[in-house]
DNA sequence: GCCACAAAAGCAAATAATTTGCGTTTATGG
DNA sequence: CCATAAACGCAAATTATTTGCTTTTGTGGC
């Protein structure tokens, strides 16, 4: 009965989505995020601006959809053969990305914007990437913590510091990786 | 040779800041946040969209001003004794607290301003209560996990389901908390 | 208490952004 | 190729923001 809700006549076109897009990336280069105005970005993306006001609404909403696209993970976290190490190689990166200046802005845009859809897909992305780890970790008999524990012993904490305090450092995010491993291999004496 | 920094002539009234952030909570109760403008605020402020954005610049500071005052917790952590209780108690009302309509548009507005001091100042007072916290129970002689591991054992997850996904439920903050508490206190054998 | 002064606030004109009605273009299914 | 519905462009109307200037207000010195 359903059938898929294919594109009606005069769907909305994918050049005007690339164009503005676009050119939000270049003016946000080139200007504090504060300066870029919707005027603006239709100049740079050669469309009118009610154009972009009646597909996204206002800059947040634009400004979230394009972060969100720019979060979204380009290739599999890398392979180092031990899970644990993957995990740790991740973590750094994530972290670095995440907590420079071009990385927070993103991670602002998603969250300020009214539709929390963005922060959702950005979740998503990050369990993913961990669900690859763990899936390559089993396939070779290692045990490996639950993605949802590693959500929160891991990635909770890192992003709760670049979000609220101070940026963590590479011996941070170790001590994260090594607390969520420990859940599943022996944990060593402490005395 | 420094001395105070007394204020100098002229110096900014209480009065509109107040009359201000009072007319931002009373028009946040009554519409949807991306309905309020600031001439709207002025106008139930009683004071000149000018002198609004002079001194906030915009909405989003604005907003964030108002968020922290907001955020600010008027009463310590109940006592019930027990320190890891205490950490429960207080950990399920800030949980509840925060993963509520207004508690998130809180946080946001807090997270969207480009001035950070109000997100590190929102860290501080979940800080200082659980410092509370863990000054009592170590005036009774308990031991108490390190305020930074309660931060990432417990803060950082729930704010960042809060954010990026579902809202924490009580199952899983008691689970958080235990967690911590299993940090200094005999770990049960898993078997 | 009064004066001088500097920071805020009010006012209003100028500028810029947002909304909206309407005609045109464009992509899709038949 | 035609019919159609969704986007888009354009421009006028509305609304928000900025800014120069004046007036008010709070503070320290006398």
């Amino acid at each position: 009965m359903a059938g898929k809700e294919g594109p009606r006549p005069g769907g909305r076109s994918a050049r005007v989505q690339a164009s503005v897009h676009g050119a939000v990336q270049a003016l946000m280069t080139r200007m504090e995020r504060a300066e870029v105005t919707i005027p603006m970005i239709a100049a740079e993306a050669g469309v009118t601006p009610s154009t972009i006001y009646r597909r996204w609404g206002d800059i947040q909403e634009l400004l979230a959809d394009v972060a969100v696209e720019r979060l979204r993970p380009d290739m599999e976290p890398v392979d180092t053969g031990i899970g644990g190490r993957d995990l740790l190689a991740w973590a750094e990166q994530y972290a670095e990305e995440m907590s420079s200046k071009p990385g927070r802005a993103m991670i602002r845009d998603v969250l300020a914007a009214q539709d929390g859809s963005g922060a959702y897909q950005c979740c998503n992305f990050t369990k993913q990437q961990i669900e690859v780890i763990a899936a390559r970790a089993e396939g070779r008999g290692e045990a490996f913590p639950d993605v949802d524990a590693v959500m929160d012993r891991v990635v909770s904490p890192i992003m709760y510091r670049i979000l609220f305090g101070e940026v963590p450092d590479t011996a941070r995010v170790a001590r994260l990786v090594t607390g969520a491993m420990e859940l599943v291999s022996p944990a060593p004496a402490p005395v």
